[in-house]
DNA sequence: AGATGTGAACCAATTCACAGCA
DNA sequence: TGCTGTGAATTGGTTCACATCT
């Protein structure tokens, strides 16, 4: 659940704790700029993403002087200044391996598409499976699966540089290893099992299993002390 | 993505960061003792799960002494150790609201059942859906999606604290609240909108697209500066 | 001898509190 | 006046290095 950093420090101007947070502010802003909401606070913007707004304005201060003293910050110009920090006003062509229930949920995510990530291959060992047709992103553009002994043809036909690996565990690393060979440089993997990557490749683990552990110790926290927070 | 700490601190002895890689720590060593290792060192056990062997040893010293000077842990055993402090060895009665491709994934998600939680409860708001059989687990036991309208009784009936909310993010924050008053007290949440809920009650927000955004991040750098780590 | 467990030192992140500017 | 942006203080987490124990 953390990039892998290697080798040397690249010496990143913002820290990986402001990194993971401006998708929130970024999902947030929209909503607020959706709902007709011009400017914005700290206070406000801090509190409709769930955190302090000291926290708010140190993260943003790390992109630049954004904001307007006294006033706040306008909300478009602040999506648009989050977005390009993340690079999602560019276009990341993306291949999705393992096309099971999760591979299909990732596939059809309206929150991809939205954000500048475009499915660009699906892939799976199935026989069966391969073949069928699988809406990708909102806007109803459908994806046929193919094989994954295409993978490499793919990656490069789509020029995808993010590869998510949606299979079972005892297949992620030699699907990492091809992805890798191929050309992708980042790799989401959900499947529960830590991959190696060479330096240079970015891997991000998620284990769904994971969240509802931590979930299940605050959980079993509570029962232990019954004089839990009012 | 984190517990919403509320009114008073609970003076946790655990630091929260410790049991966000217990679950790793946990998984790793089943792995482990499943390939037939019966101890495992300090330095082993950190390589095989991505971190210093320092940072083990220092995260486990929180759970109490339970390798052996010279030697190293016994693997069985510390599962077994890890397991109580994360709350695997009692059984969590979880409830799916939303059976979307994602709720279906997470439903028969095998590294659910094997850790303690047991699929109770299958709702969805789409009358199509319901009456639907899913298989929840990997012992195949399958389960009979309801009504939403039924969520209090489900809950009442599965005796659930744990809810998992994989609807549109239009319904989280409406669901979250029946599930609170049907005596839910910890919800994941996979809709991409913040929810709030009152003190007592933690969430844990995860959100597919922030993973792929802060992997874009890093990727754009890599274009940015060509004289990447080698 | 060899690896754990842990104080001490270090580093990073959060919070505080206010100077500076619209 | 009011809110941003930021040094300073604080809190929390990681790394170091070694005393401790099998």
């Amino acid at each position: 659940m953390s990039v892998s950093r290697t080798t040397d420090t690249p010496r990143r101007l913002i820290p990986d704790v402001t990194v993971a947070r401006l998708p929130i502010y970024h999902r947030v802003l929209l909503q607020l700029s959706e709902a007709g909401v011009a400017s914005v606070s700290s206070e406000e913007l801090a509190a409709a993403s769930g955190v302090t707004s000291a926290k708010l304005r140190k993260d943003l201060s790390h992109l630049g002087s954004y904001g307007t003293r006294g006033v706040g910050y306008d909300t478009d110009y602040l999506i648009y200044q989050i977005a390009r920090e993340l690079g999602l006003t560019q276009d990341w062509p993306v291949v999705i391996v393992g096309i099971g229930n999760l591979g299909h949920a990732l596939a059809n995510y309206g929150g991809f598409a939205s954000r500048g990530f475009r499915v660009v291959g699906l892939l799976d060992a199935d026989p069966a499976r391969v073949g069928e047709k699988v809406l990708a992103g909102p806007n109803g553009e459908s994806v046929e699966v193919r094989s994954i002994d295409d993978l490499e043809d793919v990656v490069a036909e789509g020029d995808a540089s993010i590869g998510v690996i949606a299979t079972p565990a005892s297949a992620a690393q030699a699907v990492c290893d091809r992805l890798v060979a191929a050309g992708v440089t980042s790799i989401l993997n959900f499947a529960p099992a830590l991959i190696t990557t060479p330096a240079g490749v970015d891997v991000r683990e998620v284990d769904l299993a994971t969240e509802l552990q931590i979930l299940a110790f605050h959980e079993q926290r509570k029962h232990l002390r019954p004089e839990v927070p009012a």
